[in-house]
DNA sequence: AGTACCACCTGACGGC
DNA sequence: TGCCGTCAGGTGGTAC
């Protein structure tokens, strides 16, 4: 599910396919994706309009738009980005669809329609009024240390909360406490500075690595959960039976032979 | 503040 | 064969 190294590969794909072309046309095919945006406002500030870079802050994905205000992918669950010349390759599930001077589409597609897409003016200030913590990439140990280290609940959720760290989901959070093994439901209080320490390097080793092998799973080193993070996996570091259990409302995957409380 | 639970949404899958 | 319940999970709202 596209978490911070599924956006960072979204966004260079982006890079490589959609910067520095004229939008001829915007089709809006499903509004529901549209979130404080009419079709019409959309359709009339992008066409004819260039896309100049693009930026990410954990799960956001910003594309400047002439230079001079932000379109917002959010992919939820399901969302993705298709590039293509002929209209039979047009994905199932297009919500939304540019057409480039090039003739190319861009498509925006997204299945469960649970992300979105916006217009912003101002991409500093949309991440402080929707209260993000510092990108997982970007933020240093000493306040990654800080932030977390603030936290009453378990690790699992304090990972997970956005408003905490930006960037991960369930299942790079799997994969974090995996490679440091540490049960899903442990105490951030329980944890010495020395592990918030260990949580980070895994953190950014985790999310390098994934972004590297483009988020392609049989690309991952052998040592990786997320290859093995089904119902009956077998743990890839001592054969053991990963297990599935309930945090937040999510499910989570550990070995328990490795990661205890 | 943290957690539990619900809703959104579609499609895959297991059970009967 | 086909219908139904459940689940996947990012986000956001409400209730405790």
């Amino acid at each position: 599910m596209p978490e911070l190294p599924d956006v960072e590969v979204f966004r260079q794909y982006f890079d490589s396919t959609s910067l520095n072309k004229t939008v001829t046309n915007v089709n809006v095919k499903n509004t529901k994706i549209l979130e404080d945006v009419s079709v019409k406002t959309l359709e009339k500030r992008l066409t004819n309009r260039v896309f100049t870079e693009t930026d990410r802050h954990g799960k956001n994905m910003f594309v400047h738009v002439d230079d001079k205000f932000w379109l917002l992918f959010h992919f939820g669950m399901t969302g993705e980005l298709k590039y293509f010349r002929d209209m039979d390759e047009d994905p199932q599930h297009d919500r939304l669809l540019f057409t480039f001077d090039n003739g190319y589409h861009l498509a925006y597609d997204c299945q469960r329609m649970i992300g979105h897409v916006r217009l912003i003016d101002d991409k500093d200030k949309y991440i402080q009024q929707k209260e993000l913590g510092p990108d997982a990439l970007e933020v240093n140990l000493s306040t990654f240390k800080d932030i977390i280290g603030s936290k009453r609940g378990g690790i699992k959720s304090a990972l997970m909360d956005q408003n905490t760290i930006a960037g991960i989901g369930n299942e790079y959070s799997d994969e974090i406490l995996f490679q440091v093994g540490l049960h899903p439901k442990k105490k951030v209080t329980d944890l010495g500075d020395d592990s918030l320490k260990e949580i980070y390097n895994a953190m950014i080793e985790v999310l390098h690595t994934a972004i590297d092998a483009q988020v392609d799973l049989s690309q991952f080193p052998d040592s990786y959960l997320l290859p093995h993070r089904e119902k009956g996996g077998t743990c890839p570091l001592n054969g053991g039976k990963i297990q599935q259990i309930k945090v937040i409302g999510r499910t989570a995957y550990y070995c328990p032979d490795h990661q205890q409380k």
